[in-house]
DNA sequence: CTCCGTTGTAATCATCCGATTACAACATAC
DNA sequence: GTATGTTGTAATCGGATGATTACAACGGAG
């Protein structure tokens, strides 16, 4: 089939290395991790498919075609990044016992730990500035109150408890998003600031701007 | 194409009524009113030059030629946003005086009462989810530690007051983002939360969301 | 009046991006 | 072997959007 017929030929695969042929869910999972990154740091609208598909090693076509829709695939990340600090949340309320004084500070760490997973904590942030969105803002107004709603009933904290650790945890966001660990070794104000809201773990911060 | 001249003819200016001849200077307040709002809706990226010309009532060209790019708009927004904020603050430290007890409650109040200018605070935090931006970022970062270092030091705040103060207003941000305010009559946790974050105004919250 | 700077718009361009299509390579069943 | 489903990509399309250009209407100075 070579010449004569004029059709145009894709000349193919030629990575004659170990192609890593993968199953999808595979491939589900690694592009959800790569996408939960890039959403995480520039924003759903700001992120493109192509970006998501460099990132995980595919093709753009194939980031559409597993999530059908870049919303849908954001959404995906939403739900996966939510079900992790849930899932953690519950799993410190079980190590520790619903209401013990110990577990407000425990969670706390916990939370802090979540951002090593980058872009788990900011993907869920970025999604919480769509609540305008009609797509989108029922789902992550949900979710919210799902965490509140794990504090106050098995966690035992009081609604006062609960608000005020949501405070910290949108502040410590905050601080995530604008990169203030990029100061932290020159302003002393934003060492003074970033020490002040989480102590124990402050430098984590720092080294999360690193990159 | 339909008739003998071929050459398509600009037919212009019919509005006879009182067309608004106005002063540049007027205009450019008027777009960074309109700008700030859509900017805080949609995000940085969301926002189409086109939507804030319609939301000022202007053409699409003029609001790029009057600030140059979507991104020098966008700074000028920012920089609205925060002299807004900055000038309300000091004026409520310069009424209620440095380190007075009632002034952490008094400047809550006057941060509550920022949102009515809806887009100053959401803007804002649009802003600092920018903060990976290469030009945005370092402008969001010196803004937010300005207003810590104006509590702190020309409001007497204590260093962990001054935390505590911005943590609760990064949660109120994300209440407004989330646009929480619209589930405060159909779910009671919704209402819990809001009310147990800003007891005081909650229900403007709620108000600020209908719309 | 004419000249000219300011205020404003219509039309268009170039680029980016999500989505679609068509196809190639592998894997498994028969 | 052949048939069929799965995994993956190259090429491309159509719409959106920031920016540019060219031009029109006003208003004050002389």
């Amino acid at each position: 089939m070579s010449s004569v017929t004029a059709i145009k030929e894709g000349m193919p695969r030629q990575k004659g290395s170990g192609a890593p042929r993968m199953k999808s869910e595979e491939r589900r999972e690694l592009i959800l991790a790569a996408a939960s990154g890039v959403f995480g740091e520039r924003g759903y609208v700001g992120t493109t498919t192509d970006a998501v598909a460099k990132a995980a090693g595919v093709s753009q076509p194939y980031v559409v075609r597993m999530f059908g829709t870049k919303s849908a695939l954001f959404e995906a990340v939403l739900q996966r990044s939510l079900g992790t600090l849930l899932r953690e949340f519950r799993r410190e309320i079980a190590a520790q016992g619903r209401a013990t004084p110990e577990l407000p500070g425990c969670i706390g760490r916990c939370y802090v730990e979540l951002l090593s997973d980058r872009g788990l904590l900011l993907s869920l942030m970025q999604g919480f500035m769509l609540g305008a969105d009609p797509e989108v803002g029922p789902i992550v107004r949900a979710g919210f109150l799902e965490v509140y709603r794990v504090l106050r009933d098995e966690g035992g904290f009081s609604p006062e408890q609960a608000a005020d650790f949501l405070a910290e945890g949108m502040m410590i966001n905050t601080l995530v998003a604008l990169r203030m660990g990029a100061d932290f070794d020159t302003d002393r104000d934003a060492r003074e600031l970033i020490e002040g809201t989480m102590p124990a773990k402050a430098s984590m911060l720092r080294d999360l701007a690193r990159t």
